[in-house]
DNA sequence: CAGTGGTCTAGACCACACT
DNA sequence: GTGTGGTCTAGACCACTGG
């Protein structure tokens, strides 16, 4: 499964290209559709995806080229251990509290509950090469997640989720704020207080679009940034 | 131009949408075909964008449903006047600076000149109802903007960029970090020194992935936040 | 002008969800 | 099983770029 002739071509695409210098002319579609014997249709597909992950730019009546990779990053819902690994550095964790406790309002209403429902609570400090990088505050429904107090947390919730309780998610909605820490989140941080910190709030949804997990992390703002690229919208 | 069928069906969709309930079911594919005289493969076009845009999601076997929107804000490449406007606030400016100055090092590298080169400075206070929102500064290449210290730069630069240079920013790379302002910037930005906030630097690209713009934007952290939606890879 | 990417069609089969 | 979205094809014409 998932090995679609796309996606296929796409990922073979993507290696040609990391090989090639930025605004370099790719083969036509229709020459890629012969090469590769697929169809235009499939080509363009693949081609697409490129476009969107920020490693080609298309020009109507011109070609397609390969993308300048400053940045590029197309800002995709990654785990902190996805993270640190794409960025290099050895993702770790110090668990700080695991526990269950009675669902606040807002936190009811992220997760589409009752307020007062038990949730359960994870808050770890996210290490990057053993240093102190993030605070994180996980907060789970219960019912979708039994016995996950008894499992390991030190490792990636996601991949946790994914494997034990066949939850994936597909998609995040994400608040991100300028904040400065205060006396206790400081101390776990290893920072004064009063620096500067990123806070990112996020609530994950399955593919149904039904949220089961609220987030608050709160990285030091001289170790951790958030890159990107943005597109003007009907492009 | 611009009136392609998947673009007015997916703006008609779009509308539609807007009116249902989330997690009510659209009709299918086929059924839209037909009703819209299209194929599918035009209708599956129209969708596909709006699932990027986070207006709908797509359960293989089971249907399309409207999606949920809490934020679903697809963190579009936008002005800071579309950005108030779609916040629902006034945008405006105060003129802080403007100037020719020789480019940085940096400024430089970002906007792929010989160091020492003059460039454009603009340095502007951004207001939203009238208030103090965002400090920024832009940075322009002078060859790609002649005559733009003449022009009035208190409106929307994009707009002018656009109507009188014919350059359309397509693509932006930005990185967020957080930071606590300066005395001068606070003074400007109508905080008290050391208040947090959101630094967002930003490389402008045109269609053909050059840059010609570079900008940093502070946001006061008590005003602004960034919200969008991200997604996992391979969807 | 020739050649590129952009749009669109009609039809086919597959993978998966639901009942 | 039936029906959904996912993939793929072969071919056509349009809009635009560039010499």
């Amino acid at each position: 499964m998932a090995a679609s002739k796309h996606r296929v071509l796409r990922e073979q695409l993507r290696r040609d290209v990391a090989k090639l210098a930025a605004h370099t002319a790719l083969p036509t579609e229709r020459e890629l559709a012969t090469r590769y014997e697929v169809s235009r249709a499939t080509v363009r597909k693949s081609l697409s995806d490129l476009e969107d992950a920020g490693a080609v730019y298309r020009v109507q009546g011109a070609g397609t080229f390969v993308a300048d990779k400053t940045v590029s990053k197309s800002l995709s819902l990654t785990s902190f251990s996805e993270d640190m690994a794409a960025r290099g550095m050895v993702p770790g964790s110090r668990l700080v509290a695991a526990d269950e406790v009675a669902a606040t309002e807002p936190i009811a209403e992220s997760l589409r509950i009752e307020p007062g429902r038990p949730v359960v609570r994870v808050v770890r400090v996210r290490l990057a090469d053993g240093r102190a990088m993030c605070l994180e505050t996980v907060f789970l429904a219960v019912d979708r997640v039994p016995g996950l107090l008894d499992r390991d947390l030190t490792g990636s919730l996601y991949e946790l989720l994914e494997s034990t309780y066949e939850v994936r998610l597909v998609r995040a909605d994400q608040v991100v704020t300028a904040v400065t820490v205060d006396s206790a989140d400081a101390a776990l941080l290893g920072v004064g207080p009063g620096s500067p910190a990123l806070q990112v709030r996020r609530i994950g949804l399955d593919q149904r679009d039904r949220p089961f997990e609220r987030t608050t992390s709160l990285y030091r703002a001289d170790e951790y940034d958030i890159a990107f690229t943005v597109r003007r919208e009907t492009a």
